[in-house]
DNA sequence: CAAGGAGTCGGACATATGTCCAGAAGTTAG
DNA sequence: CTAACTTCTGGACATATGTCCGACTCCTTG
């Protein structure tokens, strides 16, 4: 598997051609949870959108919290690396929050799908779920300062915001605005309550 | 509810006969999900354990999801009201805020059933749903003050702990002390940064 | 204690979800 | 061009989930 293999997150390495059933399968799932919705989601719909047949569409995703979860981690790594030089800290924070919050926001659908998906408790699920919080906290951490008190509570703030627009309680946008506004008052404080310890002279 | 009805969030008034049935089930069901755990969580199980049958079962219950998210929402309503007198602001929102996220704590598998449970997107959860995030909205803001930034950023921070403790990044003891830790943070800023306006004299 | 009704029961049913496998189609190497 | 290999395919299968309905058991009421 020297070269004609691309890395694929689904299921270790994949073919250009297994690589391409994927990415067809991932794009039919966003389209049809657009359309119908989580609750009416069903991997065969998804697959005869797609124009691949059912049992191959078993062989790359486990059921359709496995999709969803692997549309989210690929929109996740499309991200471009946290800019850590310029811009104060503060600003930083903010744009990071909201390009995270912004990740799936367009189709409101998809993101309460991609919330359940997660939750859902499967097996195959459980990897992806570990790596993308990982990714999340990486990104928040690197806008925020590593270890700082006010990354953490940045990063309940964010899954907090995700979970209250999952769950229908206000809309994306405005999580992303409440994150914003959650982002001023933290990083407001003052150095050493943020670094946790006490500063070096 | 005139004399021998029981009030019961499930579905209207029920008889006491019916609120024994349901009650029975609400408490097989948590025995089951903490043998079991969330994905071998079925009705029918819970039913044979309820010694209810699988009919009646689903007359109240329309899905392992309803199913916890009533269990969920009835010990959320078993809490004290929030003490608004004595203590400090601090300490009383840090109480709350541990009271809350120790509900289910004890069960892992439980809160973890309750989380995917709510985002299943079912329609016979979102309802009930909604009753809970009022009814957890209210007594974070009843512990921090109406209305303020700190009360938002608090509610924010405890989804996002239940999420995290949900997809088990973490045990729901350690995400109580980073709340704890979030509280005194938020609850240190100067009083007219948390309320928002400025403060009469 | 008989009649009626509310609640429950069991089991048949319809549908949805995920697996399996034998063979077709496509790809690569010699 | 062909053999060997990989991937995809269609459809049968097993299982799980939720619904329906006629019968049965209590409990109430007259």
């Amino acid at each position: 598997m020297s070269d004609s293999l691309t890395t694929e997150p689904t299921r270790r390495r994949l073919t250009p051609r297994q690589a391409d059933t994927v990415h067809r399968l991932t794009d039919a799932g966003v389209r049809e949870v657009r359309e119908s919705g989580y609750e009416n989601l069903s991997i065969r719909d998804v697959a005869r959108r797609a124009g691949v047949a059912v049992a191959t569409a078993y062989t790359y995703f486990a059921s359709k919290d496995h999709l969803l979860t692997e549309i989210f981690w690929r929109r996740l790594n499309a991200l471009p690396p946290v800019d850590r030089s310029k811009q104060p800290a503060k600003r930083r924070v903010i744009a990071v929050l909201r390009e995270l919050a912004l990740l799936v926001s367009a189709e409101p659908e998809l993101a309460a799908g991609c919330t359940a998906g997660m939750f859902g408790g499967e097996p195959d699920v459980r990897q992806l779920r570990l790596y993308i919080g990982m990714k999340i906290h990486d990104r928040i951490e690197a806008a925020a300062g590593p270890g700082t008190p006010a990354a953490r509570l940045l990063e309940l703030a964010y899954f907090g915001a995700m979970v209250e627009a999952g769950l229908g309680y206000a809309t994306y946008e405005r999580m992303a605005d409440r994150l914003a506004e959650a982002a001023e008052l933290i990083m407001e404080l003052p150095p050493d309550d943020r670094t946790g310890q006490v500063q070096p002279v």
